[in-house]
DNA sequence: TATAATTACGTAAGGCGTAAGAATC
DNA sequence: GATTCTTACGCCTTACGTAATTATA
């Protein structure tokens, strides 16, 4: 048995796990995280030694991909910088940042769903980013799309499966969630959004 | 302006902070990370200059209580070692621990609110801890409890608000998860149930 | 004086960069 | 021979423990 019992993980190796996975070259993302190919070797060794299998495949010419365990890892691992983040602002004081939700108001269909839609909704929001508040901004049917792409709010919640895209679909920075039964709800990704790693508070 | 910018922070401090915390008192927390209390006063001061704030008030006498920004952090910086141990467990393996999860079948009324609740529930589990997996288990109506205690199932999923509890509380190591409009559910305690910390699959 | 935390200081471990090495095309 | 990653080596940072120091009761 290894000693990667207690060994805790370095943060800044999975930060470069992160990022080599997606450059899928050492080069680059040794670059991009401003150091050496040399010291990302090294990072990347000694995440696999504290986790006692290996991440990366390395075939000839390179990286060659990840193994099995890098790829159970790397749907983890980015959570890990993202709650660090969320910490930091914590303590730096900027706990509430409010996420303003957009609902359908006065719609007959959906109203009995939207009180458990919520909860179950800010639940999981409160679990994933303890420092996010969100704020339900009642919203007529017909203009939650106007209200989100003009920033009045960040994120809508609509029911009913899609239909056709009213105009343009989602601006970069901004996510649509939709709840229906088949694929219920589309995710801001995380760590990508505004609301998400900004600190700033309207 | 400091230079806590890109400063990544340290687990091990995280974990000694949170320790501290409980402890309120340096040399018990000390002796419980088993290291000096010299060790334990840097790695606190380590923390608070990575994070750009005091955490903990010494007053006379030692320990003397969090720091408004302490008592911020603290409620977050748990998450941080408890999800590096998820990402440990999803590296080694253990990435579907299924939670079997009771769900009432052939309710009439809470039929149609059930795919888009399960829905919502996996998303709110996935990405709370990615390591788990949901299996919802049909259950008729009068042996959610019974199957919950007996063990069959590890969480169940009830409509409607409380009524008179059955029979005795949730066990030690199971939880009710329950929805209604009011207090929607009432999710177990992140990082202490069974199945959220333990590799063991079933 | 006893208790509690911080500071001083020496040592050991670890991370990074430069440069050399191995492998592939 | 060029590219890509790894290994060897030296430097420097830093985290720890021991022990002295300050402060309080």
């Amino acid at each position: 048995m290894q000693d990667h019992h207690l060994a805790d993980l370095d943060l800044t190796a999975v930060q470069s796990f992160v990022v080599l996975s997606q450059q899928r070259h050492f080069g680059r993302a040794a670059a991009g995280l401003g150091v050496t190919v040399s010291a990302l070797t090294k990072r990347i060794q000694r995440l696999e030694a504290a986790l006692g299998v290996p991440l990366v495949e390395r075939d000839s010419g390179g990286y060659g991909g990840l193994t099995a365990a890098g790829r159970r890892f790397v749907e983890v691992a980015p959570e890990l910088p993202r709650t660090a983040q969320t910490a930091r602002l914590a303590a730096a004081g900027a706990s509430t940042t409010t996420l303003r939700l957009g609902v359908p108001a006065g719609v007959g269909v959906v109203a009995p769903l939207l009180p458990a839609a919520l909860a179950t909704l800010e639940l999981a929001l409160r679990h994933a980013h303890p420092g996010v508040a969100v704020e339900p901004v009642p919203t007529p049917f017909p203009r939650l799309t106007p209200d989100l792409l003009s920033g009045d709010v960040d994120v809508v919640l609509t029911f009913g499966g899609r239909r056709s895209p009213t105009s343009s679909p989602p601006a970069s920075r901004r996510s649509t969630a939709s709840a229906s039964s088949a694929r219920p709800i589309r995710w801001p990704t995380p760590g990508r959004s505004r609301w998400a790693s900004s600190p700033g508070s309207r």
